[in-house]
DNA sequence: TGTACATCAGTGAACGCGCGTTCACTGATGTAC
DNA sequence: TGTACATCAGTGAACGCGCGTTCACTGATGTAC
């Protein structure tokens, strides 16, 4: 890649940072304005349009991009379930919390614009979580009392456990950092709720 | 109460109702404007002043009055529940959505300001559902498989409970009405999802 | 390798617009006598 | 009951400000010969 494409990729990561940054600490994705951002980025206003042609253009880019690394974590994370299949509800729990404490300004961008002000991020973000339901029916099939189940049932769980992770997420991302017992709290009863989900599904007759 | 105090009330009414009215069918809450809301009342901008001091403080309104008519509809429903003890998960979940359609805009208003802009209505909300949280916990206490469980899992159950309702309200909310296969389909999936966290309750072992 | 021209990321001035807030006001309603 | 004054919800003009977008531009980088 030539020096200028670089250069111009690099403004382009700073406009996305920068917009990722004031809709954390402002009024969400709609609330950032086009000069806001380019000031941000240490760029004049009008050199904006020489990277999206408006601000739902970058929106999407920045789903795009924080979905695409959320996927990468979905598949390693599915590649160590793989190789060791009997780690507790506790573990994967804990090793998922890890990755959104690491990466919570990409965690929270989602979590707070599913229901933000932008149908069109509204749109983009639901389809990722249903992408998420799909993966999870699909990691949850071959699993003991999964084989009994039916499509519509196994989807049914698929889609509790992903509303109960990204509530759980949801609440960490919230609580001040540093209050680890409150975190601690918080992660205990997340868990919990897994496991009583996977209680029932013992115990469950599909028809 | 005198001509001009109900001549108020009527106004601050029509401000109230403009601003939920502007901040569904726009970027959120905090997208609307205290002119935009004041033009939609029909009321010069400066009339505002004479009932909210900004625009948090009629936000802050709003969240109290929706919840006020929430908290009756709680209060009523357990009434019948303790005159029926018997009713279904499905009775239940299929009366409680009933209400949320028909109050669709306030509850709209509450699942997307839960986690919108302002800061101020995020924390007066997650206080409400807080507290449907512990009315859910001392409704559940009496119930069969209870008797046993801990405060803190009780609480866990509660939560649990909340979260799954609140996502499935999204939901419902989120489909163009008319609908009514995919209605169906989702209050099916939630009440299989009730119905399941109710089978692990029977299973589960309190520590 | 050196030169002449093309590309195009970023600049800076200018525009019209709606915003929140201030201020002095009006005139209907309320109150005291 | 009638009159004189007080209250105060709503008015309308004015302000300074940041917004999104347009336009012609500059000058470093890229390309063709």
């Amino acid at each position: 890649m030539s020096t200028r494409d670089e250069r111009k990729q690099q403004t382009r990561r700073s406009l996305l940072n920068a917009a990722l940054e004031l809709s954390l600490e402002g009024k969400g994705f709609s609330g950032v304005g086009l000069r806001e951002v380019a000031r941000a980025a240490g760029v004049v206003p009008t050199a904006f349009y020489r990277h999206f042609r408006d601000l739902d253009e970058l929106g999407l880019a920045l789903v795009d991009d924080v979905c695409f690394q959320l996927r990468r974590l979905m598949r390693e994370a599915r590649a160590t379930a793989r190789a060791l299949p009997d780690v507790a509800i506790r573990d994967s729990v804990r090793g998922y919390l890890g990755y959104v404490r690491t990466h919570a300004r990409a965690f929270e961008f989602l979590l707070r614009e599913r229901s933000g002000g932008s149908p069109v991020l509204r749109e983009a973000i639901a389809k990722e979580i249903r992408y998420f339901v799909h993966e999870l029916t699909t990691d949850l099939r071959p699993l003991e009392p999964f084989a009994k189940f039916s499509a519509s049932d196994l989807e049914m769980v698929a889609d509790l456990v992903v509303t109960t992770v990204v509530s759980l997420s949801l609440e960490i991302l919230s609580l001040p950092p540093g209050h680890s017992r409150l975190e601690e709290d918080a992660v205990a009863r997340g868990v919990k709720q897994l496991r009583l989900i996977f209680l029932g599904t013992r115990a469950w007759r599909t028809d």
